[in-house]
DNA sequence: ATGACTAACGGAGTTAGA
Protein backbone atom coordinates (compact mmCIF):
# COMPACT_ATOMS: atom_id res chain seq x y z
CA UNK A 1 0.00 0.00 0.00
CA UNK A 2 1.77 3.83 -1.30
CA UNK A 3 0.57 6.20 1.24
CA UNK A 4 1.76 9.74 0.02
CA UNK A 5 1.13 13.08 1.73
CA UNK A 6 1.10 16.71 -0.20
CA UNK A 7 0.40 20.04 0.49
CA UNK A 8 -0.81 21.68 -2.69
CA UNK A 9 -1.53 24.69 -1.61
CA UNK A 10 -4.81 25.36 -2.89
CA UNK A 11 -7.58 22.65 -5.03
CA UNK A 12 -8.70 24.66 -6.80
CA UNK A 13 -5.43 26.53 -8.44
CA UNK A 14 -4.06 22.75 -7.98
CA UNK A 15 -6.44 20.70 -9.61
CA UNK A 16 -4.43 19.76 -12.94
CA UNK A 17 -1.15 19.46 -11.43
CA UNK A 18 -2.85 16.93 -8.86
CA UNK A 19 -4.51 14.84 -11.08
CA UNK A 20 -1.12 14.44 -13.63
CA UNK A 21 1.21 13.33 -10.25
CA UNK A 22 -2.15 11.02 -9.11
CA UNK A 23 -1.72 9.34 -12.73
CA UNK A 24 1.83 9.05 -12.21
CA UNK A 25 2.63 7.95 -9.09
CA UNK A 26 -0.43 6.20 -8.58
CA UNK A 27 -0.63 6.02 -4.63
CA UNK A 28 -3.35 3.71 -2.61
CA UNK A 29 -3.98 6.55 -0.20
CA UNK A 30 -3.74 10.55 -0.18
CA UNK A 31 -3.60 12.74 2.44
CA UNK A 32 -3.83 16.51 0.96
CA UNK A 33 -2.94 19.77 3.15
CA UNK A 34 -4.22 23.31 2.48
CA UNK A 35 -7.19 22.32 -0.01
CA UNK A 36 -8.50 26.07 0.80
CA UNK A 37 -11.95 25.29 -0.15
CA UNK A 38 -14.75 24.20 2.30
CA UNK A 39 -16.51 20.66 1.59
CA UNK A 40 -19.45 21.76 -0.61
CA UNK A 41 -16.89 22.90 -2.82
CA UNK A 42 -14.50 20.53 -2.95
CA UNK A 43 -14.01 18.88 -6.99
CA UNK A 44 -14.30 15.53 -5.71
CA UNK A 45 -15.46 14.15 -9.42
CA UNK A 46 -12.31 13.93 -11.17
CA UNK A 47 -10.97 12.50 -8.17
CA UNK A 48 -13.32 9.95 -7.86
CA UNK A 49 -13.06 9.21 -11.60
CA UNK A 50 -9.62 8.00 -10.92
CA UNK A 51 -10.80 5.58 -8.35
CA UNK A 52 -10.62 7.33 -5.25
CA UNK A 53 -12.80 7.97 -2.26
CA UNK A 54 -13.07 11.00 -1.09
CA UNK A 55 -12.97 12.64 2.61
CA UNK A 56 -12.76 16.07 2.98
CA UNK A 57 -12.03 18.63 6.13
CA UNK A 58 -12.30 22.00 4.60
CA UNK A 59 -13.01 25.48 5.59
CA UNK A 60 -13.27 28.62 3.39
CA UNK A 61 -10.50 30.45 2.38
CA UNK A 62 -7.39 28.34 4.02
CA UNK A 63 -6.28 25.38 5.91
CA UNK A 64 -8.12 22.47 4.70
CA UNK A 65 -7.57 18.66 4.57
CA UNK A 66 -8.48 15.23 2.70
CA UNK A 67 -7.73 12.15 2.30
CA UNK A 68 -8.19 9.99 -0.83
CA UNK A 69 -8.37 6.05 -0.86
CA UNK A 70 -8.90 3.56 -3.40
CA UNK A 71 -9.64 0.70 -1.04
CA UNK A 72 -12.14 1.67 1.51
CA UNK A 73 -12.64 4.41 4.75
CA UNK A 74 -13.88 3.64 7.48
CA UNK A 75 -14.43 5.70 11.35
CA UNK A 76 -13.69 8.95 10.22
CA UNK A 77 -12.71 11.39 12.86
CA UNK A 78 -12.84 14.55 11.95
CA UNK A 79 -11.18 17.25 13.64
CA UNK A 80 -7.63 16.75 16.45
CA UNK A 81 -9.29 16.37 19.96
CA UNK A 82 -8.33 18.33 23.30
CA UNK A 83 -9.62 22.08 22.28
CA UNK A 84 -13.57 22.39 21.37
CA UNK A 85 -12.76 26.60 20.36
CA UNK A 86 -9.96 25.44 17.67
CA UNK A 87 -12.28 25.91 14.25
CA UNK A 88 -9.52 25.64 12.25
CA UNK A 89 -9.52 23.05 9.84
CA UNK A 90 -6.18 20.97 10.26
CA UNK A 91 -6.76 17.30 10.89
CA UNK A 92 -8.14 14.18 9.51
CA UNK A 93 -7.99 10.72 10.34
CA UNK A 94 -9.61 7.41 8.60
CA UNK A 95 -9.10 4.03 8.65
CA UNK A 96 -8.15 2.73 5.55
CA UNK A 97 -8.38 -1.41 4.63
CA UNK A 98 -7.62 -3.55 2.55
CA UNK A 99 -7.82 -7.55 1.96
CA UNK A 100 -4.84 -7.52 3.18
CA UNK A 101 -5.24 -5.50 6.39
CA UNK A 102 -6.10 -1.90 7.88
CA UNK A 103 -3.98 1.52 8.25
CA UNK A 104 -4.94 3.98 10.49
CA UNK A 105 -4.19 7.00 8.42
CA UNK A 106 -4.13 10.51 9.41
CA UNK A 107 -3.80 13.46 7.03
CA UNK A 108 -2.18 17.41 9.00
CA UNK A 109 -1.52 20.46 8.47
CA UNK A 110 0.59 21.83 11.51
CA UNK A 111 0.17 25.56 12.61
CA UNK A 112 2.65 27.80 11.01
CA UNK A 113 2.70 29.59 14.11
CA UNK A 114 4.80 32.68 12.91
CA UNK A 115 5.76 35.54 14.14
CA UNK A 116 7.53 34.14 17.06
CA UNK A 117 6.15 34.75 20.53
CA UNK A 118 2.37 35.56 19.02
CA UNK A 119 -0.70 33.80 19.97
CA UNK A 120 -0.13 31.74 16.49
CA UNK A 121 3.12 30.49 17.92
CA UNK A 122 1.23 29.37 21.25
CA UNK A 123 -1.65 27.67 19.18
CA UNK A 124 1.33 26.14 17.32
CA UNK A 125 2.74 24.68 20.47
CA UNK A 126 -0.75 24.05 22.18
CA UNK A 127 -1.83 22.21 18.62
CA UNK A 128 1.83 19.91 19.09
CA UNK A 129 0.77 19.04 22.52
CA UNK A 130 -2.82 17.92 21.58
CA UNK A 131 -1.28 15.57 18.38
CA UNK A 132 1.29 14.01 21.10
CA UNK A 133 -1.59 13.53 23.12
CA UNK A 134 -4.02 11.76 20.31
CA UNK A 135 -0.50 9.68 18.37
CA UNK A 136 0.10 8.03 22.34
CA UNK A 137 -3.59 7.36 21.97
CA UNK A 138 -3.02 6.15 18.42
CA UNK A 139 -0.32 3.64 19.16
CA UNK A 140 -2.30 1.75 22.46
CA UNK A 141 -4.19 0.53 19.24
CA UNK A 142 -1.07 -1.80 18.35
CA UNK A 143 -2.05 -1.10 14.77
CA UNK A 144 -0.15 0.30 11.94
CA UNK A 145 -0.83 3.83 12.01
CA UNK A 146 0.60 6.43 9.54
CA UNK A 147 0.38 10.02 10.74
CA UNK A 148 1.27 12.08 7.64
CA UNK A 149 0.95 15.82 6.39
CA UNK A 150 2.89 19.61 6.50
CA UNK A 151 4.56 19.52 10.19
CA UNK A 152 6.09 23.13 9.76
CA UNK A 153 8.93 22.12 11.70
CA UNK A 154 12.23 21.69 10.15
CA UNK A 155 13.55 19.06 12.66
CA UNK A 156 17.34 19.16 12.75
CA UNK A 157 19.61 21.62 10.88
CA UNK A 158 20.01 19.27 8.31
CA UNK A 159 16.36 19.46 6.99
CA UNK A 160 17.57 22.83 5.80
CA UNK A 161 20.02 23.91 2.81
CA UNK A 162 20.41 27.49 5.31
CA UNK A 163 19.91 26.30 8.38
CA UNK A 164 20.70 30.11 9.97
CA UNK A 165 18.40 31.56 7.94
CA UNK A 166 15.75 30.09 9.87
CA UNK A 167 16.98 30.51 13.13
CA UNK A 168 14.11 33.60 14.35
CA UNK A 169 11.14 31.29 12.29
CA UNK A 170 8.65 29.10 14.06
CA UNK A 171 9.44 26.37 12.01
CA UNK A 172 12.74 25.96 13.49
CA UNK A 173 12.38 27.28 17.23
CA UNK A 174 13.88 24.93 19.94
CA UNK A 175 10.22 24.59 21.15
CA UNK A 176 8.77 23.75 18.21
CA UNK A 177 11.90 20.90 16.97
CA UNK A 178 11.33 19.70 21.01
CA UNK A 179 7.94 18.81 20.74
CA UNK A 180 8.72 16.88 17.14
CA UNK A 181 11.27 15.17 19.09
CA UNK A 182 8.42 14.11 21.81
CA UNK A 183 5.96 12.77 18.71
CA UNK A 184 8.77 10.43 17.71
CA UNK A 185 10.31 9.34 21.65
CA UNK A 186 6.83 8.05 21.50
CA UNK A 187 7.97 5.23 19.24
CA UNK A 188 7.30 6.49 16.25
CA UNK A 189 9.42 6.41 12.60
CA UNK A 190 10.38 9.36 10.51
CA UNK A 191 9.87 7.17 7.69
CA UNK A 192 11.59 9.59 4.81
CA UNK A 193 14.38 10.53 6.80
CA UNK A 194 15.32 7.14 7.30
CA UNK A 195 15.27 6.04 3.55
CA UNK A 196 16.41 9.61 2.13
CA UNK A 197 19.43 9.80 4.30
CA UNK A 198 21.75 12.86 3.88
CA UNK A 199 21.08 16.29 2.68
CA UNK A 200 19.92 18.38 0.43
CA UNK A 201 16.05 16.08 1.25
CA UNK A 202 13.75 19.10 1.08
CA UNK A 203 9.94 18.84 0.62
CA UNK A 204 9.88 22.90 0.55
CA UNK A 205 11.51 25.62 -1.28
CA UNK A 206 9.51 29.43 -0.85
CA UNK A 207 7.99 30.28 -4.05
CA UNK A 208 10.53 33.82 -3.61
CA UNK A 209 14.10 34.72 -4.30
CA UNK A 210 14.85 31.57 -6.73
CA UNK A 211 14.39 29.19 -3.88
CA UNK A 212 13.75 25.92 -6.15
CA UNK A 213 16.63 26.80 -8.79
CA UNK A 214 19.17 27.68 -5.65
CA UNK A 215 17.45 24.22 -4.26
CA UNK A 216 17.17 26.44 -1.24
CA UNK A 217 14.75 24.16 0.49
CA UNK A 218 13.50 22.82 3.40
CA UNK A 219 12.00 19.55 4.90
CA UNK A 220 8.69 20.28 6.62
CA UNK A 221 6.34 17.18 5.18
CA UNK A 222 6.95 13.91 7.27
CA UNK A 223 5.49 10.50 7.60
CA UNK A 224 5.90 8.88 10.76
CA UNK A 225 5.12 5.07 11.47
CA UNK A 226 3.96 3.53 14.22
CA UNK A 227 6.09 -0.05 14.92
CA UNK A 228 3.27 -2.00 13.59
CA UNK A 229 3.81 0.47 10.33
CA UNK A 230 7.43 0.75 10.45
CA UNK A 231 7.37 -3.09 10.14
CA UNK A 232 5.98 -3.19 6.97
CA UNK A 233 8.32 -0.39 5.55
CA UNK A 234 9.42 -1.12 1.96
CA UNK A 235 10.02 2.46 0.84
CA UNK A 236 9.83 5.94 1.45
CA UNK A 237 10.60 9.25 -1.22
CA UNK A 238 10.36 12.74 -2.23
CA UNK A 239 8.90 13.15 -5.38
CA UNK A 240 10.90 16.78 -6.10
CA UNK A 241 10.03 16.93 -9.58
CA UNK A 242 6.83 18.17 -9.22
CA UNK A 243 8.34 21.59 -8.08
CA UNK A 244 9.81 22.05 -11.23
CA UNK A 245 6.43 21.49 -13.12
CA UNK A 246 4.38 24.37 -14.04
CA UNK A 247 2.26 26.12 -11.73
CA UNK A 248 3.64 24.05 -8.57
CA UNK A 249 2.87 23.68 -4.86
CA UNK A 250 5.74 25.22 -3.14
CA UNK A 251 5.57 21.90 -1.69
CA UNK A 252 6.04 18.56 -3.12
CA UNK A 253 4.54 14.75 -2.39
CA UNK A 254 6.16 12.36 0.16
CA UNK A 255 5.46 8.75 0.13
CA UNK A 256 5.62 5.48 2.09
CA UNK A 257 5.15 1.81 0.61
CA UNK A 258 4.12 -0.51 3.26
CA UNK A 259 3.32 -4.17 2.81
CA UNK A 260 -0.01 -4.26 3.36
C1' DA B 1 16.44 43.38 3.59
C1' DT B 2 9.84 40.92 7.01
C1' DG B 3 11.37 42.50 0.83
C1' DA B 4 11.08 39.01 -2.79
C1' DC B 5 5.83 35.20 -4.80
C1' DT B 6 1.30 32.79 -4.73
C1' DA B 7 -3.73 31.89 -3.58
C1' DA B 8 -8.31 33.18 -1.81
C1' DC B 9 -11.69 36.55 -1.36
C1' DG B 10 -14.06 39.84 -3.78
C1' DG B 11 -14.26 42.76 -7.19
C1' DA B 12 -9.28 46.67 -4.63
C1' DG B 13 -6.31 45.68 -1.35
C1' DT B 14 -5.91 42.48 2.60
C1' DT B 15 -4.80 38.08 4.87
C1' DA B 16 -1.97 34.08 5.08
C1' DG B 17 1.58 31.30 4.04
C1' DA B 18 6.84 29.59 5.65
Amino acid sequence: MKIATWNINGVKARIETTLTWLREANPDVVCLQEIKSIDSNFPAEPFRDLGYQVTTHGQKGFNGVAILSKSSVEDVMIGLPGDDDDVQARYLEATVSTANGAVRVVSLYLPNGNPIGSEKFSYKLSWMMRLEARMKALLAEEMPVAVAGDYNVIPTPEDAKRPQAWTNDALFQPESRTAFRRLINLGYYDAVRATAPGPDQYTFWDYQAGAWQKNDGIRIDHILLSPQAADRLDSAGIDRETRGWEKPSDHVPVWVELTI
